[in-house]
DNA sequence: CTCAGATGGTCGGACGTCCAACTAACGGAT
DNA sequence: ATCCGTTAGTTGGACGTCCGACCATCTGAG
C-alpha cells in the first residue's frame, strides 16, 4: 500500500536489546514536535515546548519504574513519600496539613493516602495534644520496617542507577529546583 | 548553571521567605530529603532519589500551571497532545494505536481522551480504508481552530517563559532525552 | 480453506490528583 | 460572652493513568 506514510516507526520490542541499530530508525516524538514547532514558525516556544514535554513523559516513565519496585509492597509512590516524610520527622508524627504542604499535594490527596495506610496498618491517626481540629499521623512498626525495606529497595534498583551520569544527576537536581522554586514550590 | 556541591545546589533568588517558625515553609523539602538520605549512610543513592523526586514534583507544578492555561479551552494537556498529534499527522488522521505509542501512554488512555473530544467535537472516528479493525481519528475544523487557538496560548504564556534560561532549557531536554531513552522511550 | 495466534479497540475497576462544598474547631474582634 | 473569619480535615465528583478481561479482525501456518 502507498499509504504507510508516518504510520509505523515503532516496533520498540519491549524486552529486546535496545543497543544495536534498529531497521528503520526510531523517532523521538518530542524531537519531531520540536521540528514541528520550529516548521510553524513557533519559534520563539520551540524550546520551551520540548522542555515541557520532555518533562512530562520522562516522570511518566520514572514513575513506572518506581511503582514497579514498589508494587510488592503494596504501596505506590505517593504512599512512600509520606511514610518517609514521617519517618524522618523529629516527633515521629506529622499533621495531615503539613504532609500536604511538603508533598505539595491537596489535602485531599493526603487524607486519601492516609485512608489507605491506615487500611493496611501502616500509619495511625492520633489526636493533638492541644488543637482538636489537627490529625497527626505516625508510624506503626510495621509501617516503619516496611519503609527500611522500601526504602532499601528502591535505592537498589532506582535511585542508584538513575539512568544519567553523575554530573548530569546534579545539574538536573538544580534545574529542576530552579523551575519548582519559579512555580512556587519552597 | 552547574551545581557542583551535594549539599546546596541552589540559592537562585534573593526571594526572603518569612524566616519564622510556621511548619516548613523556607526549606526544599528535597533538600531536606536528600540530606536525611546522607544521614541514614544511603549515600550512593542520595543524589539519584533527588533527581527523581524532583522530576515528580516539578512535572506536578509544570503541570498545573499548563492546564490552567488550557483550562478556558476545555481541555486538559492530554487531549492537546492527541490534537496536536492529529494535527501534524500527514494524512490528518492517525489510528489510535499510533496515537498510543506515540505518546507512551495506554491504549485504554487514547480511548479515554478520544472519547471526550469527540463528545466535544473536536475529532471524529472514521474507519480505516482497508484494516477494519483500526479507527482513524481526524479533527474536526472546531478541532483544528481549537488546537491553533490553545498552542497559541500556551506558546505566550507557558512555553516562551517556561522558567529557565535557554541554557538550562537546551541542557534539560537533552538530560530528559537521555532519561527517556533509558526507561525505554524511543 | 481453516484455525490459532497476533493485533486494534473498548469496558470496568483501581488509584492519585484536583476542585467545590461541607463540618468542626480555633481565635481575634466587638 | 458572642460572633465571624480562618484553618484542619473529610466527602463526593471529575479526570487521566494503568491493568485485566473481552470482542472483532487480520495474518500466517498447515
Amino acid at each position: 500500500m502507498t499509504t504507510t506514510a508516518t504510520e509505523n516507526p515503532h516496533r520498540p520490542s519491549s524486552y529486546a536489546p535496545k543497543q544495536g541499530d534498529a531497521p528503520g530508525l526510531p523517532i523521538d516524538p518530542i524531537a519531531e514536535a520540536h521540528r514541528q514547532w520550529i516548521a510553524h514558525g513557533w519559534v520563539a516556544s520551540a524550546d520551551g515546548m520540548a522542555a515541557i514535554t520532555s518533562l512530562m513523559r520522562a516522570q511518566q516513565l520514572v514513575l513506572a519504574r518506581v511503582e514497579a519496585v514498589l508494587r510488592p509492597f503494596g504501596i505506590t509512590f505517593a504512599r512512600y513519600e509520606v511514610l518517609m516524610l514521617i519517618y524522618f520527622s523529629r516527633r515521629g508524627s506529622l499533621p495531615m496539613r503539613t504532609i500536604g504542604s511538603r508533598l505539595q499535594v491537596h489535602q485531599t490527596s493526603v487524607t486519601n493516602a492516609v485512608d489507605r495506610l491506615e487500611a493496611a496498618g501502616l500509619v495511625q491517626r492520633t489526636a493533638h495534644p492541644t488543637d482538636r481540629r489537627t490529625t497527626l499521623i505516625e508510624l506503626t512498626a510495621a509501617g516503619r520496617g516496611l519503609a527500611e525495606r522500601a526504602t532499601e529497595a528502591l535505592n537498589d534498583r532506582v535511585f542508584e542507577h538513575p539512568g544519567l551520569t553523575a554530573d548530569a544527576v546534579t545539574d538536573l537536581v538544580g534545574t529542576l529546583a530552579t523551575l519548582r522554586h519559579a512555580a512556587g514550590d519552597f
